[in-house]
DNA sequence: AAATCGGGGAC
DNA sequence: GTCCCAGATTT
């Protein structure tokens, strides 16, 4: 016969000691607003989900306001041009998401708002975990979420090392309270975002602690372990600035990387800056410095140059802009010397630096 | 299953 | 520097 005192509580007992704590602690987001019914807006609950994937509540909760305060419901964010959406979305990353959040707007708009799960699991940039808290906060659907709160509070929960996907998912299952399941995937990240953090968790906080075995076990820390990341690839790369950091010639990127977006020309390899002149007529370049912006798997050094070119300026305020774009752009801004190498070019030792024209 | 896709918070 | 963030999509 098991040992009952060693034997993970049940989901009598552990639903009812977390929603009372969500009761008293739930937090007060601008997403979770009900109407006189008591239903949430599901576009809002909609647009933060997606404005939330990798993205933290503090950071994803400033664009949130912003966003619906332009794109107020789906008709205006399906009438908008994409670029007024990727302009919205700037500096916020993952970009993607605002294409397919915009693609999926316009499907919306042409039929219907979906209302379950597997509706919106078919909208593009909507996935198993947004699928299940679109269909369980806004719709009252019991599908239990699983993201990386809940994959952290499962595993200390358990004690599981190493949860992998279909784990995490079957005790999300079993767990959720059929009753109230939006107040239950949200009671379940609440805790994971503010008591049982990454590093250093507030047990004593717990509503769970009498019940977790990583507790009992002394380290919950230790669970789960970090996931493996692939190395970070380390670009370089050179762009040209034709204009000032007001006005510039840009291009609009095509493709996963910062697709949509603009920026400055930029080649990669040998040859670069060569095939930026030949490609925009551009003449007398000047070496402005370089910019180093690091993502998540790639380290990019951006050689920075000016150069002449008959090729007009734009406004570089009204397009979305990457940070690596408005680094670059910043050289302009608080620049001392500049050069016609780079100082550390290999070509000589002598620095051979010289004054770049006072712009007016 | 592993890579790719941003940028920043917290340590 | 590290790991992580209300993941989805592609390879």
């Amino acid at each position: 016969m098991p040992d009952l005192d060693t034997l993970p509580d049940g989901p009598e007992t552990l639903r009812p000691a977390l929603l009372a704590w969500f009761d008293r602690h739930a937090r007060d987001l601008p997403w979770r607003t009900v109407d006189g019914g008591g239903q949430r807006d599901p576009y809002r609950v909609w647009v933060s989900e997606i404005l939330l994937q990798q993205t933290q509540v503090v950071r994803g909760r400033v664009y949130f306001e912003n966003f619906v305060q332009q794109f107020p419901d789906v008709q205006s964010l399906a009438d908008a041009p994409t670029e007024d959406v990727l302009k919205a979305w700037e500096g916020c990353g993952y970009y993607a998401r605002a294409r397919n959040l915009h693609k999926a707007a316009r499907i919306i708009a042409e039929t219907q708002m979906p209302t379950t799960y597997d509706g919106w699991l078919a909208l593009p940039g909507v996935g198993p975990y947004t699928a299940a808290a679109i269909s369980s906060l806004a719709f009252g659907e019991a599908r239990a979420v699983n993201d990386g709160n809940v994959r952290r509070v499962l595993a200390r929960l358990y004690a599981e090392v190493q949860p992998g996907e279909k784990w995490v998912q079957a005790q999300a299952d079993a767990l959720l309270d059929p009753h109230r399941p939006g107040d239950w995937n949200e009671a379940l990240m609440d805790l994971g975002a503010t008591i049982c953090t990454p590093r250093r968790p507030n047990c004593p906080a717990c509503p769970l602690s009498a019940h977790c075995v990583a507790r009992r076990s002394g380290d919950p820390a230790a669970y789960p372990v970090a996931k493996k990341r692939s190395p970070v690839k380390v670009v370089r790369a050179v762009a040209l600035l034709i204009g000032n950091a007001e006005s510039a010639y840009l291009e609009q990127r095509v493709g996963p990387l910062l697709g949509g977006l603009y920026g400055l020309p930029i080649e990669e390899g040998e040859g670069a800056l060569e095939r930026l002149l030949t490609r925009l007529s551009a003449r007398s370049p000047l070496f402005l410095g370089t910019v180093s912006h690091s993502m998540t798997h790639l380290q990019i050094t951006l050689e920075v140059y000016a150069a002449e070119s008959e090729l007009m300026g734009e406004a570089v305020g009204a397009r979305p802009l990457s940070r690596l774009d408005h680094k670059a752009l910043a050289l302009l801004s608080g620049q001392g010397q500049l050069w016609e190498k780079p100082p550390h070019a290999p070509t000589q030792g002598v620095e051979c630096g010289r004054e770049y024209p006072q712009q007016e």
